[in-house]
Parts: C-alpha cells; sequence; structure tokens
DNA sequence: GTAAGAACATACATTTTTGTAAGTATCAAA
DNA sequence: TTTGATACTTACAAAAATGTATGTTCTTAC
C-alpha cells in the first residue's frame, strides 16, 4: 500500500531526507507524530506502559475511534508497540519502543514548553 | 472571540497548564504550532527572515490560501512577526518574534530527528 | 500593449478528519 | 438478569481543512 510508494522515494531521500520537500515520506511521518491525537498519545505513552481504556481517561476528548486509529498509525511507523493478552475481557497493552522514546524524547520538551509558556503566549494575544 | 474565552480558561489553567485537559487552552496553541503547515513555516522562519513569495517556495505544496491563513494565526498566537512596507507592488517581511524562537527551538529538534531518523523509521515498517 | 510579479482576499467545491452510535464477545459483580 | 468493563470495528453524518480559480492594484520588463 502507501508503504511501497514511501520505500520507493525512501530511495531518493535516504542520503537527506527535508521535510520542505513535498514528496519526501518525513512528511507523513511528521504528520503522524504531530497529528491532533498522536502527540499526545506519544505523550501519554513517555510516562510508561498503558492500556487503551487508561489511555482514553488520560488523554481528554479522545474518542475511542480516534484513539484506535491513532495507536494504529503509530504502531505501523513503528513509534507504539502493542502487546495483547489473549484473554476474556481482552487485556492490551501500549507502549513505545525504542524509536519511539527516542520521538517522544523531543515532543515532550515541545508540549513542556507550551504549558509553561501559555500566560505569555495568552498575554501576547492581546496585544 | 475566541480568544477571550481562551483568557477565562486561562484563569484556570495559568497555575499549571495541561496539554490532557481538553478545555485547557494549550491544545489549541499546541494544534498550531503543529497543524500541517505550522511546523514548516516555524522551521523556514527559523532561518531568518522571509518574504511571502521566499516562503511560499521554499514551502513544499502549500497554496497560497494555506499559507496566508498559517501566517495569520501563528501571528495572532505571537510567533510570528509580520512588517508590511507601504509600496507598490507589496512588500512584506515575516520572521519569528522571540516568543516564536523559544518555541521554534523545540521543533527543529524535532523535524530534525525525523529527517535523520527516516531511513530507520521506514525500514521498521516493513517489519 | 501585454504579460509578470507582489501579497493577499474571496467564493466555491472537494477532500479529509472527526465525532456519534451501535455492534461484538465474554466474564464478573450487583 | 441486567449492567458494566474490556478493546475494538463499522456505518453514517457532520464538521473542518484544504485546494482551485479568480480578482485586486500598481509597476516594471519585454
Amino acid at each position: 500500500m502507501a508503504d511501497k510508494i514511501a520505500h520507493q522515494f525512501m530511495e531518493r531521500f535516504d542520503l537527506q531526507a527535508n521535510v520542505m520537500v513535498a514528496e519526501c515520506p518525513s512528511r507523513q511521518i511528521l504528520g503522524h507524530l504531530t497529528s491532533r491525537w498522536g502527540v499526545l498519545v506519544m505523550i501519554a505513552l513517555m510516562t510508561g506502559t498503558h492500556r487503551f481504556a487508561a489511555l482514553r481517561r488520560r488523554i481528554g476528548g479522545v474518542s475511542e475511534r480516534m484513539l484506535a486509529q491513532t495507536l494504529q498509525q503509530l504502531e505501523a511507523d513503528g513509534f507504539v508497540l502493542r502487546r495483547a493478552f489473549d484473554v476474556v475481557p481482552p487485556h492490551v497493552e501500549y507502549s513505545l519502543t525504542p524509536l519511539g522514546q527516542e520521538a517522544g524524547a523531543h515532543l515532550a520538551p515541545l508540549v513542556g514548553w507550551i504549558e509553561t509558556a501559555l500566560p505569555r503566549i495568552l498575554r501576547q494575544d492581546a496585544a
């Protein structure tokens, strides 16, 4: 699917990926990582393994549909690891892969900065 | 407008903003900064002042409409400074405000990491 | 004199994203 | 026995994002 296409471009961008180029696969990865729920899922998983319902409770406002979709995307990119136990009721654990932790290590500071800078940012708005 | 509402919530989140809370204004800021074109505009402006057309050429795939819209949003948040010279044809320069540079300082590493890690990320996909 | 460039605004159409509601299977608690 | 919890999926609908095309206004280059 879309993955095969990415690999074709990959050969051209292997030497130097560039997000400024529309066709560069890095664009899509950036998109997944900075998607509305993607960032929050990554941040939430930075604090350790979580189950689906736990993530949903932690991330205010996500619908089940969006959470599932986002997790699948991040899993496909290799950022999230999904471990399912074959029991009933179902038990599934989500965590970050080593690659995901690297990404998270860059997302966390950004989010952290926004949270602490928020008062300054909002004050600026009025000006 | 929406700004006034943000300030109302602000009082509650002034002590500690939290992106995990749906109503926290930090969510919107995060959204602007990580929007499809927002990230790229910020990154582009990290390298200095640019004119509208220059930004458009630099950021592959942006339409005039989206670039203008994104720039206005970032300007409203206080991340981007717009300087217009009253000449004809029009001359407008965009740059990052101090606040914008702080934000950019966190976005750049993220994007940089994605670009260098891309080969690893894409290989992971196949697995 | 006609085309091109500058930095957008605006209307309209389409695409993408997101939400809502309901369904699935099984077990434990009330 | 009805409800709740678990982790989803699917269909349908509404909302949001994005693209395309056109217009503006004046000047310079061809």
